[in-house]
DNA sequence: ACCTCGACCTGCAAGC
DNA sequence: TGCTTGCAGGTCGAGG
């Protein structure tokens, strides 16, 4: 489920389980997700004491004391459950262990975290300090859009030039990170911009695009501001969307006559009102 | 260098 | 009921 809100969502329910604790073990029920664990890892994180656990992106970082990072990520479907030890009357004899059930980390405390990823397009990694500090994807990730140096005049350098959409230019992390499928349509329909419009236009030299760069990163920050309240008040997902998945409704925008469009962009879904975004 | 496309993997809903 | 198809919130590598 998990695009930044998602994922710092997650991130705030996990701090204060993880965060000053320590790792007793960790429960590998398969070698790989999208990728191997790397070699050691359970040996690598075995005794170390969480410092913080952080978020870039759409990625989990946890610090530890062995200033190794634990980087994680959800992928489409993963998600972390924690489990607080409970008296033996409780246990549930019957009851099968969900087999995407792939890592479990028992803390010292007790609980234990455990990773679930039906689809195991999500990953762990483990990362010296050298490692994280030349991270090929962590490198090169644009923006965090919730920062407050992130503003139209960023957006606008980052989409100088492009010829791609502007749909695909959000979906790209070296634009901005942390927007996928959902937010994208999102912040575009609520800055009223069309998501075939090429990236590049919002950048013009003339300086004539400059309020739609701002119009843009001010959506951005608006609809991902309101998704992660929602999503942490209410659970995963953020329950009412303006455009995504609403095909065929009126367009919520007041006074607005157009009916919510959904079009296949770049092989994944688009939706958008063809009336009030241009 | 930039961009698009297919692949990765499972589960679920719709259609026949 | 059971089969097939298409679709799902992410990323990466191959190829144009």
């Amino acid at each position: 489920m998990p695009e930044l809100p998602e994922v710092e969502s997650v991130r705030r329910q996990l701090e204060p389980v993880l965060a000053k604790v320590q790792i007793a073990d960790v429960e590998l029920r398969r070698p790989d997700l999208r990728m191997p664990f790397p070699r050691g890892f359970r040996d690598r994180l075995r005794g170390q004491t969480v410092l913080a656990l952080s978020r870039r992106a759409k990625y989990l970082l946890a610090e530890l004391s062995s200033n190794d990072t634990l980087l994680m990520h959800l992928g489409m479907s993963g998600s972390f459950h924690v489990v607080i030890p409970v008296g033996a009357e409780n246990e549930r004899p019957d009851s099968r262990p969900d087999p995407h059930d792939h890592v479990a980390f028992h803390l010292a405390s007790g609980t234990v975290v455990i990773f679930n990823d039906p689809r195991r397009f999500g990953f762990m990694d483990l990362l010296t300090p050298a490692e994280r500090e030349r991270h090929l994807v962590l490198s090169r990730l644009g923006p965090e859009p919730l920062s407050p140096d992130f503003d139209g005049a960023m957006l606008a350098r980052a989409c100088h030039g492009r010829k791609t959409s502007l749909k695909s230019a959000l979906l790209d992390q070296r634009t901005v990170a942390g927007l996928g499928n959902i937010y994208a349509s999102e912040a575009l329909h609520v800055a009223s911009l069309s998501p075939w419009r090429r990236a590049g236009s919002i950048a013009t030299p003339s300086g004539a695009a400059r309020e739609t760069a701002d119009r843009l990163a001010a959506a951005i920050k608006k609809v991902l501001g309101l998704a992660i309240e929602r999503v942490s008040a209410r659970g995963y997902r953020a329950s009412r969307f303006r455009v995504y998945e609403r095909e065929g409704k009126p367009c919520p925008r007041r006074t607005c006559p157009g009916v919510i469009r959904r079009r296949t962009q770049a092989g994944r879904s688009t939706f958008y009102c063809p009336v009030c975004q241009r």
